[in-house]
DNA sequence: GCCGTTTTCGGCCCGACTGTTTTCAGTCG
């Protein structure tokens, strides 16, 4: 156990009682300290997100154990509370907020804490010895679940995907109780989904997917309606697959025709009312087809999030309806007719909640007390920053970008170029960057299509300091402070390094706060709600980095920010002219986060977005 | 394991498709 005797937390002075209680009520913390005698020195040891895989993994333990699907749902959303919470684990404990957070009780905050604290719990070891990890991946396969991962290893002892294979090839599989000669063959059709296909892609490579699925499906003559849904209407960062929608009179007509699309490889199911397929991309798609008049409904359900649908028809049940895709239903069977989504929510006396909101997080609540924020839309950004050109490692030149800035109806873009620290993308020096200062003036000189507005994306160095000095980010009418190398610090390191960075009066917000490239590269670890207190106590503003691996900072900390009276900057960090673009997918996570107008800088015309830029800077 | 406009026990969303089944469990949406 690391020994850290001046950790703030930790040491003696700066213990409350009440927190002292609270790690002492943990059995195994306690008897630890009981056997020492006196308060030791302690870290937190594990990071929120170690805690986070636990506790899922805990969950898939407990439906491999055959436990009670309850309590093994208990788990999981435990560890979704957590993941959406943007506090740290350290402060979740210490203000004693863990055990009031809605999901954990009693028994996950005490297992939480003692995981957090010792590194190790006994529930979670004990479970842990009864399957190796490798279930983990057979788990993965499609149509195999829990209970037959469980028979496949306690009869046959069955561990790893090559196991599988092997013995589905040695047709050993079907002699099993509830397996077949069927079984066998989607199992292995299954193993070779998994080894080929990513289990997830990018919204943009899924939507540009479903586009000509979308299509296909809404001009074929036997369809009325038809809608995307799932996690594609809903805006996510990332997509499993394309959930499509749509009403007619000829269900199984309309079926046969999305199965026999020229894009389709494989149907992975089809029954009367839906049809699973695997696209030639490896991308799946979901079609569900309903009566007209179920359209809303199927909407309302197809859209989800599975853990928004459960909260409606929860809901439903304490009026004594009951709603499914189908209808939403009275005790005497008696139907409440809705002609679309908006009168399904208005019937369970809720505000309307847009698609976006839909993650079954606070949005029922806020739809309860008349409180759903009204979202910023496309089409409301005047302007953006944090674009690059051909002086850094952009491909186009100034002009060039700001034509195509003006093509989307900006008024201003901000060109933040990297500088001398990134030398691998021809970052530039005080010299090239007063050249490029030169040059904007003559263009804003000339009249364009928008005022080019200077910047600079400065590296921030592995301390904290700044690329530049302060004097000349000064001179900048706006920079962006990011960390582009030594990304392997310590939470605590990287977060003060952060925060002094954000503390430079020359900086305007950090550029792509945590790092993250999705479905590539964790975040650096970064104790995020001290840099976004570290933020507003400053006056700065916080980046919603639009490029679609990026989408940093996420919308669940920028849900988590809402409250703190810091501005938003939606910017596109564009290399090409169509990168500008991409600000699109920063305009969905600050729907997703709950964020309107007001609370994004660059919705402001070009006169009040400069007045915002000069409150980011003292005096 | 959590939780309370039915409150501290007894619920926890509801339905489609598949394969193996002789009436339904498992998995997935
Ligand atoms: N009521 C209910 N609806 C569900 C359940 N599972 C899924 N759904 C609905 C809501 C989902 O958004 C929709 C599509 O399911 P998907 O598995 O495709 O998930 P979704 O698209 O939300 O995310 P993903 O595909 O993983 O990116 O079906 C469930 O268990 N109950
Ligand atoms: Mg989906
Ligand atoms: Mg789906
Ligand atoms: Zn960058």
């Amino acid at each position: 156990m690391p020994h850290r005797t001046n950790h703030p937390l930790f040491s003696p002075a700066a213990f409350e009682l009440k927190v002292i209680r609270r790690i002492l009520s943990s059995r195994v913390v306690f008897d630890m300290i009981k056997g020492q005698g006196k308060l030791p020195a302690m870290d937190l040891i594990l990071e929120k997100k170690s805690v986070i895989q636990i506790l899922e993994e805990i969950a898939v333990l407990l439906d491999l154990a055959g436990e009670n699907p309850f309590k093994s749902r208990a788990y999981s959303n435990a560890a979704r509370v957590l993941e959406t919470t943007g506090e740290s684990l350290e402060e979740l404990i210490r203000s004693g907020q863990l055990g009031e957070t809605k999901g954990i009780g009693k028994a996950l905050e005490e297992k939480i804490l003692t995981l957090a604290v010792t590194g190790t719990l006994e529930y979670y070891e004990k479970l842990r010895g009864q399957f190796p990890p490798t279930l983990f991946d057979l788990l993965k396969i499609p149509n195999l679940g829990p209970k037959k991962v469980k028979t496949l290893y306690s009869t046959l002892g069955i561990q790893s995907l090559d196991e599988l294979e092997k013995a589905c090839q040695a047709r050993i599989i079907r002699a099993l109780s509830g397996f077949g000669e069927k079984t066998e063959q989607r199992i292995l059709e299954g193993i070779e989904r998994v080894r080929t296909y990513a289990a997830r892609v990018l919204l943009p490579a899924a939507e540009s997917a479903a586009q000509p699925l979308f299509e296909s499906v809404s001009s074929h003559p036997a369809t009325l309606r038809a809608s995307l849904c799932g996690s594609l209407r809903r805006r996510r960062e990332t997509i499993k697959d394309i959930d499509l929608l749509a009403s007619s009179r000829e269900p199984g007509e309309l079926i046969e025709a999305f199965t026999g699309l020229p894009q389709v490889k494989t149907i992975t199911g089809q029954g009367s009312t839906k049809a699973s397929v695997v696209l030639e991309n490896g991308i799946a798609s979901d079609l569900r087809v309903v009566a007209d008049d179920e359209f809303p409904f199927a909407l309302n359900y197809f859209t989800g999030s599975k853990e928004h649908n459960t909260l409606m028809r929860s809901r439903a049940r304490t009026f004594g309806y009951r709603l499914n895709e189908y209808a939403l239903t009275r005790e005497n069977g008696e139907i409440l007719s809705c002609q679309n989504e908006e009168a399904i929510y208005w019937a369970l006396e809720l505000d309307y909640i847009p698609p976006e909101l839909r993650e079954g997080l606070h949005e029922i609540g806020w739809a309860m007390n008349r409180a759903v924020p009204s979202l910023i839309e496309y089409g409301d950004l005047k302007g953006t920053l944090h674009c690059h050109t051909r002086a850094s490692d952009g491909e186009a030149s100034l002009e060039e970008m700001a034509a195509a800035a003006g093509a989307l109806g900006y008024q201003y873009l901000g060109i933040g170029d990297h500088s001398k620290a990134a030398f691998y993308a021809n970052g530039l020096d005080e010299k090239r960057l007063a050249q490029q200062w030169e040059e904007i003036d003559r263009y804003n000189r000339q009249g364009g299509p928008v005022k080019i507005l200077k910047g600079s994306e400065v590296d921030i160095l592995r301390d904290g300091e700044l690329d530049f000095a302060e004097e000349i980010l000064l001179e900048c009418d706006f920079a962006v402070g990011s960390v582009h190398s030594q990304f392997a610090l310590s939470e605590a390191e990287m977060t003060q390094r952060l925060i002094c960075a954000i503390e430079s009066p020359g900086i305007t917000f950090l550029g792509h706060m945590t790092g993250r490239l999705l479905l590539q590269r964790e975040p650096y670890p970064v104790d995020v709600a001290k840099v976004i207190d570290a933020t507003a106590r400053n006056g700065k503003w916080i980046e919603i980095n639009s490029n679609p691996w990026r989408l940093d900072l996420d919308w669940r900390a920028c849900l988590e920010a809402r409250d703190k009276g810091v501005l938003f900057c939606i910017n596109p960090d564009a290399h090409n002219t169509a990168g500008l673009a991409d600000n699109r997918y920063g305009i969905d996570v600050a729907r997703k986060a709950g964020l309107g107008r007001e609370a994004i800088a660059n919705t402001r015309e070009l006169n009040d977005f400069c007045q915002l830029l000069k409150k980011t800077r003292p005096g």
